[in-house]
DNA sequence: CACCAGGTGATCGATTATGATCGAATCGCA
DNA sequence: TGCGATTCGATCATAATCGATCACCTGGTG
């Protein structure tokens, strides 16, 4: 040694291999501990330290620079979460689809929770305007999809604007199975969004009987635009965790209460 | 020079292996490993780690983006069918659309290919009937997805039918983009499904200008019903082993034909 | 001069990532 | 429907790295 013109100070080491990562990305201990000529072990030492401030992220044989890897968690994920409420509303709202019928399904999970209990039915004609629900029925074998046109909406892979409500105008089925934000007694079912609550009119608008499905935390929650009032809903499926007193004044209105009941409740 | 200094650690391969397949689409195990120099078991265990995270879906035999929307049967068969062709047909055609413009897609994997080359675009409107190609671009910013209406053809991810066409009737773009299943110099662009044949006359009668898509493996090849004249394409992109002659003859009859050359031949 | 303190390097189990292999399941094709 | 091929999942083997402990070196201090 003392080839070193430098006296190689710990911190200023350390300074040294931040420069290192912040220009060349992740690198391998082993390159940092030659660059700036010091064993492994010390650089093993340093990074976690400079870890521990945050300066860095360290891995398995090597550091790389911070927040890199910022996973957000997909749509696919979110649904997947509530997933056991729906699908006992699911299950129960598949009770009111018979065979040999045509049916309206909206967009949202609750509802594409549906689209699966269906898959085994025959001759079931189902349109919808969510290109989630389509793709679940596209390989079921008794059942004909037809989907809406319209603008693709990214965030809910539903379809809206004027095409849509066109093309629903001149469709006629049995059942509507919609799914908003939001339910309660004075206003109905809500969403937040003008082109969404549109697009639900029509979906109603073709069917002679509207279903809706909710789970309890929709129940009681309003939101920017009404799409179906209360008296307009024929039928309403939901959870055992939904507020009774709500459910009782819905049914004194005309609607059909239908509570599924989750097997395993965990408690609360 | 891209010299290995890269320690290849696990969080970047697997960020590796995400933008891949984000930006290729489905993608083969095998060719994830050889492009992250892995092995597969390790790509194997990379892909089911983020399919844990809902950032991947996995499919037999490789991964594809998420969104649910999948060619599950067709998967292996396209991937391995002339996917590099088809990429560089893809990128090709994406001369063919400028910023601001309106097109119409049609079906067909090649068309989802070109719809990926698309995803950077600014204030695009893209028409489309095929269900794949809106799952593509749902996520593009600056880019209108609109869909047409019809029957949910369950093979091809493809909406058919009179309502389909209905859809196209008051649409006016400037460019379709279509890929039939065969072409020949004396009947055009061909397809064995006579619904299909019938939207596709839809999709190009409601543009300025017809292009083509088609690889080698479809020119020469005449099946059931003829979807476009010969004299109505107005652009062909195929590759590079397609029969001269056969293109020749085509631009006399005033088709402009735009080859793409594969450049790299990677391990096949 | 002896001793201590901080930093550094070396060594040794323990842990982890990776790759190979084999039975099982699945797909494609006839 | 059955068969060959492919792919998957699981287990094991290997190699690399990590964490911890110890030894050493250097400089300061009583």
């Amino acid at each position: 040694m003392t080839e070193e013109g430098k006296p190689t100070f710990a911190a200023e080491r350390r300074e040294r291999i931040l420069e290192l990562v912040r220009s060349n990305g992740a690198m391998a201990l082993r390159d940092i501990a030659s660059q700036v000529r010091a064993s492994e072990v010390t650089v093993r030492r340093d990074v976690r330290a400079l870890e521990a401030e945050g300066l860095i992220d360290r891995r398995r044989g090597g550091a790389a620079p911070p927040g890199r890897l910022g996973h957000e968690q997909s749509y696919a994920q979110k649904t997947r979460q509530a997933a056991p409420e729906k699908l006992a509303i699911a299950k129960a709202a598949a009770a009111l689809v018979e065979d040999d019928d045509a049916i309206v399904l909206g967009p949202g999970s609750t509802t594409e929770a549906l689209a699966r209990e269906l898959m085994g039915r025959h001759n079931l004609t189902v349109v919808t305007n969510s290109l989630l629900v389509a793709q679940v029925l596209v390989n079921a074998p008794g059942i004909d999809v037809m989907v809406t046109g319209g603008s693709l909406r990214g965030t809910t892979l539903a379809l809206i604007g004027s095409a849509t409500e066109q093309a629903l105008a001149g469709i006629r089925v049995h059942r509507a199975f919609l799914s908003g934000n939001g339910l309660t007694v004075d206003r109905g079912l809500s969403t937040p969004h003008p082109a969404v609550a549109s697009v639900d009119q029509a979906l109603v608008a073709c069917a002679q009987e509207t279903v809706i499905l909710a789970d309890h935390t929709k129940i009681g929650t309003d939101t920017m635009v009404q799409t179906v009032p209360p008296e307009h809903i024929n039928h309403l499926v939901t959870d055992n965790h939904a507020d009774p007193e709500v459910l009782m004044t819905l049914e004194d209105m005309g609607t059909t209460v239908h509570v599924a009941v989750l097997e395993n409740d965990q408690g609360e």
